[in-house]
DNA sequence: CTGAAAGCGCTTACAG
DNA sequence: CTGAAAGCGCTTACAG
């Protein structure tokens, strides 16, 4: 027996001695002007001593809402989107909305009501109705046939022109990427280096664009530094091979700038490979700061992406979108964290 | 216009020259008997060409279910339950069904809408009903207030008595977890290891009181075998810490068997802190085979377990207990890859 | 074999 | 300031 029964509106219209529509009006929040403070008051104590809490599917069917909200994703298997997802669907469910998630590119990866990053799982975009879209470290063309569904923008760059649609641009929620580069570049220099190698993702998101621009316009304006760069795959492969092309080469870099944590894993791989020590020989640095960050040895310098508060801060702008209001761009800042894989060259 | 309006079992109705009950019944599969073959065809048709798709909302509010299940885990942070999630989620979904989380006990991370995993995000348990749970890695006391809605164990170990609740015992799903540790025993004694020293999570749950029984039971086999154990929480430091207790003795094992990837990671931090290399001088194994596993260097010899395919038969053996079939136990291997953290010991 | 009707629990004009 | 009524889109007895 599941409750021997949720009580409903009625029950507390009778519990109050009131009508139904009165109950709906005050806990709907409508009733100032239009029901006495006292009938109000006491609607509210009856709903509060019966434990009422109303049916979401009633509701939905009433306003033709669904409450369903989608995070759409480039990839489920990097370990950066749970904690967005996790963020977007906390602040969602404190509303009564769900999540659910699709990854796109369609079909690469496929969607599903999840924050699953983990595996592979393709499926198909939900069939269910959507009241509105949260598209994380994507360009607004992936919304396709959300174009028209309220959106919010996660992580994909400040707002450009409108866009061939008639719809304004999105709202948008972005880290400081940027400054979090300026912050390892002013950090490694600081160290004394100059020769700096980039092993950058070859990915094509607003993000690692960002990154990049950031980087060199940063290192360009340090005397005699040289910037190398050498592009890989977010994998751990990919990128040791990358970054065994800039340490191979004649002239090495002192330190590699890692796009993001995954890829300063695959550079510790091509350090070791050729017997150099990290930080001893070479200095590395990533990005994001997830769990691997520490799990490996030396631990990493790296820039913490806030990626749940981007998820979460996202999400609440979707609200006010939904609630008709505009919410302003927002812009979460990163932070250098400091750990064992960075120190001064040891031959500058 | 999010599609000008969908089309609804009236409409079908309309199309096909039928009533909107002869649609329901029809597209409810409780047509034979009771539906010519011929008007079934129509009305199906019909609801292709329209498109048609049952508004859930008015599903639920008719039927009284929510279409919701609780999916119960003990933590967020650890990297094994986003697949888990996603698994789940990806077959729910194919059901129409929406996946929420909570972490139990209830309060110290608490639940959402989610397959985060990340970071810790309190919230309560879901307000909104539920049709079924799903409890990963937890004893059947966690249920709770869910004893009496339809639930799957998952990763809890095979049914014990029906304890203290009058329900039957849930379906199980679960990993050979002990024969995947007797594979790492196999192994490891085939490489010539003998003093074997078990890093142990310190966690009450039964995947790991499996595992180490498994490790001492499969060892006690091999003559003139020694088995060390130390004991951590799964967490890098936590792990590394436990790991230099091992290595410090005057008596060092030459092989660490890992209670999971992360807690090797801590290992391979205590190995190189005293010098030691990694598999020369110390073999070391996982569990589980997460996204780490392969950034470590060397790379990780370690259990596959098929954390995805736990959450999807977790789930479609729910759906099956809601359809009111009894589903059998299931039990999915895991695999042992080998990598190259393991080696034949230095001096045996 | 098929249809008309009730009702799930809400919200919101519409009357008073 | 308050209530009676309609209707969102389904499913399922109940009649025929």
């Amino acid at each position: 027996m599941p409750a021997v029964s949720r009580p409903t509106s009625k029950d507390v219209a009778q519990e109050a001695g009131v009508s139904q529509s009165t109950v709906s009006l005050v806990l709907g929040g409508k009733w100032t002007g239009r029901v006495s403070p006292a009938t109000a008051r006491s609607v509210r104590s009856a709903a509060a001593r019966l434990g009422y809490r109303p049916n979401q599917a009633a509701r939905n069917l009433r306003l033709g809402t669904t409450r369903t909200v989608l995070l759409m994703v480039p990839t489920l298997t990097a370990p950066f989107f749970g904690p967005v997802y996790t963020g977007a669907a906390r602040v969602a469910s404190r509303h009564g909305f769900g999540v659910v998630v699709s990854t796109w590119p369609d079909g690469t990866e496929g969607p599903d009501r999840t924050g699953g990053k983990g595996v592979d799982s393709p499926f198909a975009v939900p069939d269910e109705a959507i009241d509105g879209v949260l598209a994380s470290s994507l360009a607004v063309e992936a919304l396709g046939e959300f174009r028209q569904t309220p959106a919010v923008m996660l992580d994909s760059g400040p707002a450009g022109p409108s866009g061939p649609y008639s719809m304004p641009r999105p709202p948008t929620v972005d880290f400081g990427v940027a400054d979090g580069m300026r912050d390892i570049v002013a950090h490694l220099t600081a160290l004394g280096h100059r020769r700096i190698g980039h092993v950058a993702a070859g990915v094509d998101q607003w993000t690692f664009r960002a990154r990049a621009d950031a980087l060199a316009g940063a290192l360009g304006r340090v005397p005699g530094s040289a910037l190398l760069r050498a592009t890989c795959a977010i994998d751990a492969g990919s990128a040791r091979d990358a970054a065994a092309r800039l340490l191979d080469r004649a002239d090495p870099p002192t330190a590699l700038v890692c796009d993001d944590d995954l890829i300063a894993a695959g550079a510790y791989k091509a350090a070791r490979a050729r017997g150099l020590d990290i930080p001893g020989d070479l200095s590395v640095t990533g990005f994001d700061d997830v769990l691997l960050a520490t799990a490996l040895e030396p631990e990493l310098t790296t820039v913490r992406l806030p990626a749940e508060e981007l998820g979460a801060q996202g999400m609440t702008a979707l609200l006010d979108l939904l609630a008709g209001r505009r919410p302003p761009p927002r812009v979460l800042p990163g932070e250098l964290i400091v750990r064992g894989s960075t120190t001064p060259p040891s031959s500058s």
